[in-house]
Order: structure tokens, then sequence, then C-alpha cells
DNA sequence: TATGAATGAGGTTTCATTCAT
DNA sequence: CATGAATGAAACCTCATTCAT
């Protein structure tokens, strides 16, 4: 077996270290993940960590950056995509919401423990370094804000930033507490899942329709 | 079973335990704060916690029951309030909704860090346990359905149980998020408080009158 | 109800102190056992230990005194009583042994946490203040030295002080191993108490009767 | 399951902190011992220990498993060695105890302070545990047995296992007794150490030789 | 690069002892 | 005398981090 040249053989080892925190944190605050764990999973001994990142802190900050790059990749992506078109096919702006409602809710579904570790990482931090984080906030409102334009007859309050802004959050805090929330507290567990996105997008709906 | 002080010193000092951690919760995981950090805060030395408490899990719990018992009181007195009345006086279903947004707010910014807590600490436990919680959110319920009885001519939307508790769920999780979050990221820093409120109350509104 | 002359009163409590200590010592050693728990098992306050003792280790020795006065006691007693003249009535040499070896038992049943306590307790101490307990071995030997006069035609051993040294020694090291010992290493257990001390007796019995 | 170390530094790490162990097991108990104490001893950090051993408990356990396991391939050295050979080609019975008192005694000189451990380690196990441990007491029966064979001429006392567990017994709680006493209280020090066995040995000598 | 043994600071908890009441 | 709240040293244990191999 030849050996990986160095560079690659690092990249995959970093990568898989990446997955392993990734993997955990689904089921475990960041804090309550030890090092030696990750590096189990990981299947490296834990020392390699410190070849890769300066420290715990440092590591998980990693992740989250690749995260962004990623996830700006995705909405660069949905921007151009057959989702869009289909959003902006649909019957109408309900029907739209709904849509969107569903897709955002998938999403978070896949995010949701990396978004509360940057809730939490964010806690440690300064002002400046936040601002990267702000960006997706924006770039989110940028790819709603063309699927209510399709619509705009329908809606009876401006099309304009704050309320693009306003359905991002929206979306954004709902979605987390339910996906972050235990079980037995879920409304998605109480009343269905698709049932809930359908209320949630009549949250919206109704927000966009009646006058300000 | 927690022993019941039965001297006024120890009461005193099991309340400024109390207040020590509830102060620091404001700021702090309940796992980031260390027995030390409490008991300094306190004033008193860290053994005496163990006096009062089983242990640290055990000292959390007694503040999150004290809690439960306050806030269920505050809810029964919220029933039979001025406040209430208030409410029901409103101009009409928007303006009530205004107030009721506002009103939750205020609460929840002073127990943001308790229910934080609840839900981290409701993670390690069992579904018995949780049933208390879950009667909270009944009890925010009823104090909201006889105000919507009050507008139900302006309602779209049925006035029955998954109405109330979707609307109890929507402040729940927006102000969490808001609360919690940190300021960096706060809806209401960046449009202002009260504008942040009304359009959640927006939401709200929105989507009571409008049809199913 | 007329209070109790304080003189009085403090002897009560000093002996109450006493006799929960003595209780715990059965089921625990003295490491094992907290001043609060004596303190609540003999009815009082913590902090009145402190009234009566120097410290712990005190209390201990106060015990471990008041046990040692008691056991001369007792011993004078015995040499004086209807016991020694039954010894020394015996049909033989063989038969007075197994009586010794069931009284010596017996008491040692009832003395065996003490004797115990003391072994621990010895081991932090001086040479000096071990004097007293060696006058105790002394004292048993008294005891059994004339009986052995009674019967020493049976004897093929000098009837001297080493002989009946080794046979306070013996009594005492099997017996303290015997009642120490967990229940599921026991001769006692395994063969029956009657047998376990008949057997002991001919060890002894041989041991006299043997020439050097 | 207790880890078992691959590497070569880690066993004599491993080595290293039960010899350091057993070293202070001679001079207190373990519960007397502390986890940083221990390190001390073994020129190691206290957080090492935990990467050997679960907790302290467990430490101990296997400093005695391999105590155990030690002790068992001695007993059958012995049973095969010329010690043996020597006992059963003594002069007669009472040269052979002497020789067997001798033995027993350099022996549990070595092991007294593992043995104290076993027995204050085993008030807090189950019976099952147990097993292995009176399996040794039937061993050195096995070991003595062949030898009283030899003598069974001089015996007066059926040669049966009654009779060689008691010799067992009587050898085990004489001398650790003797052993674990403090240097004031001992015998061997009063008389002398050989004579001490010698005596010892007569008791056992007779023991077997008077008619039950 | 990679390993995992080793370190040591820091966390929780216990408990003998003191002291205000 | 008596109480028990309060103290603080010391115990066990965890884990991020370093470093010899």
């Amino acid at each position: 077996m030849r050996r990986q040249p160095k560079q690659v053989r690092a990249q995959i080892t970093r990568q898989r270290l990446m997955n392993a925190l990734d993997s955990l944190l689904k089921e475990r605050d960041f804090d309550l993940i030890s090092v030696v764990e990750i590096a189990k999973e990981a299947g490296v001994s834990s020392g390699l960590l410190y070849s890769h990142f300066k420290n715990k802190a440092d590591f998980l900050d990693a992740l989250l950056e690749d995260y962004q790059a990623r996830i700006v990749a995705r909405l660069e992506t949905v921007e151009q995509s057959d989702l869009m078109a289909e959003f902006k096919a649909a019957g109408g702006l309900r029907e739209a919401l709904r849509e969107i409602a569903a897709f955002a809710y998938q999403q978070l579904s896949e995010d949701a423990h990396i978004l509360r570790a940057i809730a939490h990482s964010l806690k440690s931090r300064s002002a400046l370094e936040r601002e990267d984080w702000q960006d997706i906030r924006l770039r989110a409102y940028d790819t709603i804000a063309p699927v209510l334009t399709v619509y705009e007859t329908e809606l009876a309050r401006p099309n304009d930033e704050t309320t693009a802004q306003m359905l991002v959050y929206f979306f954004n805090s709902i979605y987390l507490e339910e996906l972050y929330r235990d079980p037995f507290q879920s409304m998605a567990d109480d009343i269905g899942k698709d049932r809930f996105i359908s209320e949630i997008a009549d949250f919206a709906y109704g927000y966009l329709t009646t006058p300000r």
C-alpha cells in the first residue's frame, strides 16, 4: 500500500475529526464531549487533534467555519435551483410559504446541532467575529425576498428588508426551539410534523397578508 | 427528600444560595457554573451548599421547583387580575394581542434563564417528572383561551385547544430564542424592542384571523 | 419538670454519646463513623461533643478508657465469682478449658468491637500509653493462672507466666479474628459455634498436656 | 472490565502504582491512604491512576487479584517443592509442624498487609465474589493434608477435612493477629520470634495428638 | 504525522471542627 | 449547656493539554 502524500493524509484526518465532532454534537453539547471521545469516534489518537487545531475551542471554530462556507454555498445553490423555481411557481403565496416552511424545517433538522453549537460558541466571542454569522441571515433573506416579490400582489405588508428578516427570524427561532427541545415537549410530536409545519406556514401567511 | 431547614438563619442562607444561582444562570449555563462560584456569589463557603441540598443537581431542582410554584401562583393571579380585564377590554383582537405579546415578553424576560435551565435539566429526566412542566403550558393556555373567546367574532380559526396551544408555543419559542440569543443577533436590538413585540403580535394576529 | 443539676446532666450526655459510639462501632470502623452520626444516634447536637471531648480521637480514647476500667472491674469480679468456682470444680482440665473457652468467647463477642477499636487506635499512639492495655493482658493471666494451678497435675507444661500468657494470647487472637471476620469466612458458621469452641478448647488442652 | 495496557510503558507504570500501594498498605489501611499519596509514592501524577483503574476501589481489587494469582501459583509450587519433601522427611509430626509453623509465619509475614486488605475489602462485596478467596483456604488445606497423612500414626484425631481446616484456620488467625498487631503487643517480641513459633507449633501438635 | 501515557488544574463532595445564638 | 449553621481542608475524580517515543 502506498502511503498517502502527507498533505492529503492530514486533510483526511482533519475531516475525520470534523465528522466525528459533527456526529457527537447531534447528541450532546460541546462542553459535554471530551477530546478523547472525539478522537475515538474519529479513530485517531487524542494528541493528534492538537496538531490540527490550537485547542478544543479552536477545533469547534473550525467546524463552524466549515459549516458556514457550506451553508453559504448551499444558499447560493438554492437561489438558482429548481426548488426556487418551484417556490415561484406555486399556486399562490400560501402554497409557496408551505413549501418554504417545509424546506426550512428540513434544512434546519439537518443543521440544528450546528446552529446550537454556534449560539453556544458565540457567547464567548468578540462582536467582531459575529459578523460572518450575520451575513448568513442576510443571505437567507436574499433567498426569500425574490419569492415574495413573485407574490407581491398578495402581500399586505411592504416587501421590504424588515419583513423578510422577520420571516427568516421567525422560521429560525420556531424551528430551532422545536428541534432542540426534548421530545416530550415537541409540538411536532403532539400534532404531527406536517400539521405543525402547516400551522407555522399559516403564521407566516397571516403575518404577510395582514396590513401593518 | 430535600431537608426542610427549621431555623430562620438556614432559610436565609438557602435563599441566598438560590438567589446566587438564579443570578449566575442569567449569564451562564448551569454546567459552567461551579459550586465554589455559587458559594462565593452567595457569600458563604462551598461546603454549606451540601447542608441544604443533596448535591449540585438537587440544588438546581430546588430552584426550579421554587420557580414552578411561583409561576403557577403568578398565572393564577393573572387570571383574576386587572391585566386580564385590560386584555378583554382592549379595542379589539389586535390590540389585545399586542398587550398579551408585551406582557409575555416582559414575563419571559424575567424568567428566560430559568426556562433555559429547565430545558437543560429535562434532558436528564424521566417522562414522569416532566408532567409538572407540561401543566404549566396548559395553564398558560387557560389564561389565553378566555381572551380569545371575548374576541371570538374576529377569529377566522376555530377557538379550540390546538389554536391556543400554538399561540402559547409561538410566544414561548420566539421569545426564548430572542432572550437567550446573544445581544448581537437580537431582533429586538435591531429594530427596537417595541417594534419587535408589535411584529410578533402581528404574526399571532395574522395567524388567528386567516382561515385555516 | 425540674431541671437536672448541671453536673449530672453533663454526665448523662457524656454517657449517651459514649453509648452511641459503642453502638455504632459494632457495625463500622471508627473512621467510617462521622461525628454527626454519633450525635444523631445519641440524640444531641454535634457541637456538643466538643464540650465533652477535645476532638474525635479524644472521644474514642475516652470510650476506651471507660472500657478499660470496666474490664478491669469485670476481671476482678470474675476472680471471686461463682464462675471461678465452677472452673475450679470442673471434672478436669479439659472440662475447665471448655468452660473457659465458652466464657471467653461470650465475653469477647460483647467486646470485639471495642478491642478492634483499641487495636486501630493504638497504631497512632506512643508506646507509653500502651502500658495500660498490657496491664489487662496480665490481669487476664491472673484470672487463668489459679485455675491452672487447680489442675496442675494434669499439666505437662510448667505452670508459669509464659504458659498462661500464651493461653490468653491464643484465645484473644482466635476469637477476635473469628468475631471480626465477615460471616462467610467464619468457622463458627461452618461447623457450628459450640463445636468451634470445643475445638478451640482442644487446642488449649493439647497445648497444656503435651510436654514442651 | 479493567483495561489491558498494551504498551510497555503503561505496564511499567501500572506496576509502579501497584508496588506503591502494596508498600503503603504495609503501614496503613487502604481507607487511610490517599490517591495523591499513592501517586507520589509511585512517582507519577494522581490523574494517571485513573487511566489504569476505574477508581480507587478498582485499583485495590486489581492489586488483590494479582496477589491471588501469585499466591495460588506459590501454593502450587510448594506442593511439589523440596520444602514439601522436607516436611514429609522431618523426624516426626512435632518437627514437621514446627517447620510448617515457621514456613507459614514467614509467608504470612510477607502477605499480612494484603490479607488485611482482603478482609477489609470483603466487607463490601457480594457472597459470590468471595468464592475465590475461599478457594485459597482450600488450597492451603490441600497442602497440609498430605503431610498429615505421612504422620498419620501419630495423630489421635481423625485425619479429615475439619481437622486440616482447623489447622489452617488456626495458623491464619494467630499469625494475622500477631503480624498486624502493633509491635508493643506482640508475643513474638515478648518471648522471641522463634520461641513464639515453637509455642504455636505446640498448640497444633497438642491439638492433633490429643484424642477428641 | 501519529500515539497515548502523563500532567495538573479544577470540579464535586465529605466531614471534623468552630462559633454565633 | 446546647444547638446546628458555617467553615475550609482534603478527598476523589475528570479532562484539556503536552510530550517522549
